[in-house]
DNA sequence: GCAAAAGTGTTTAACATACACCCATGG
DNA sequence: CCATGGGTGTATGTTAAACACTTTTGC
């Protein structure tokens, strides 16, 4: 239904030569100390092989904000994460296949909910480190790109780093995401002050055991909705 | 030819069910110590005599944001101020005209600009103070209120305000611009302090003469790019 | 007992804030 | 000469930045 209405709209777009609206999704996630992002693989002229960020045509019947929802449940079968409007990228050849407008979104998933995920079987779905990206398809470097900044600044004014984290964490768990998504490192002691006082996290009153070194202290955010906050 | 080619896309869109793409451009001046939006009354239905913000249907041989240039100078004719991207507006029901989604922009217009403009006869054209807005068409409050919100913020930490000024102006006319758009008052000595500390703006070796007190120093700014500076 | 990561304070410099008076001009 | 807006400095508190050692555990 979904790739013979792709079809439909792409003749109608081509015969009355006007645009149809797209939405993208920048999946984001942490592992292993990097970035990634997730990737599907085309199938289609003229980009067979060629990977690209999740996408699809927006609905007569949904919103923006429901096309990129579903977008993100579809390929990536991921409900209840972080989600907001990027950008709006709409130049005339952005897309061989016709005139095509696409509202980015970037998604923000956090590294547990990304294991249930990996479990499932897509050959033609991938993680990539964002400084390891293969050639994408259309301007999805861009849309990458553009997604990477929004994230790194927002990291800065706002808690959002909540999204990326499990229910509870470590100060250093918490401390390695600013490092990974900034690329640089911080003071430990300053970091700490930082989101204590500024009652980002609050102990959970629980340690994490069973390592060769000395049990962390867990934590909790303290606010799990998007709130401003000088952190940087 | 641009009446017709909405009509034909009217039909079009609904006879195919989906969402054509416009732009609405908020265009945001000081004025008299007021943030001001220009308005265009309506002449068609359901929105006879209704307010709304200048705006039109992306045609197909340009991108989106040539859109919002264009719309600029047909609607306003002003060319060259600041104009970003603002928002994508994709609910699926606010055009009872049928589906469209607005990228939204916003411009930046000096007042100098402002007062060639007011010159000529638009009787379907005004420039409303932010605060004592009419009932607007569409979602046109909202998209309106989320350009104020952006333009507040980056005031904080960019020097946008270039974009309002004139090429030479007084530090209380600049003060005064941070104080009319973000709605309080900022201490005198603090502010020079930082504008000059922080090389915002440098001295253009005039004065303005004529008023009934000491003349006050000319000044120019730095740059006259986008920049991000730590204002507030 | 040793490797590995957790945890903890102090000093210094930079910046933000609060605050009041004199100056140059036009009328 | 007076009304108007222009211009200037200092003291205080707050925040940012730099920096090294002790603690607790698993093996």
């Amino acid at each position: 239904m979904c790739i013979s209405y792709t079809k439909y709209m792409a003749k109608v777009a081509r015969k009355y030569k006007f645009a149809v609206i797209a939405s993208d999704v920048v999946m984001l996630t942490v592992r292993d100390g990097k970035l990634e992002v997730l990737c599907i693989q085309m199938q289609k002229a003229p980009f067979i092989g060629k990977w690209a960020v999740p996408g699809g045509l927006v609905q007569p019947t949904e919103s923006v904000d429901e096309a990129a929802h579903r977008i993100l449940a579809e390929k990536a079968g991921i409900h209840g994460v972080y989600l907001e409007q990027l950008y709006t990228f709409g130049k005339v050849r952005r897309d061989p296949f016709g005139r095509v407008v696409s509202v980015a979104y970037f998604a923000l998933v956090p590294s547990d909910a990304l294991r249930l995920k990996t479990t499932k079987e897509y050959k033609d779905v991938q993680w990539f480190p964002v400084k390891k990206l293969p050639g994408l398809a259309y301007d999805h470097a861009d849309i990458v790109a553009t997604a990477v900044q929004r994230l790194q600044a927002k990291l800065g004014y706002t808690n959002i780093v909540y999204s990326l984290l499990p229910k509870t964490f470590t100060l250093s768990e918490l401390q390695g995401m600013y490092e990974t998504i900034l690329g640089k490192t911080l003071d430990k002691r300053n970091f700490r002050k930082k989101v204590i006082g500024l009652k980002l996290v609050k102990p959970a009153g629980e340690q994490r055991k069973g390592q060769a070194s000395r049990p962390a202290e867990l934590y909790r955010f303290a606010a799990t909705e998007l709130k401003k906050v000088e952190i940087l």
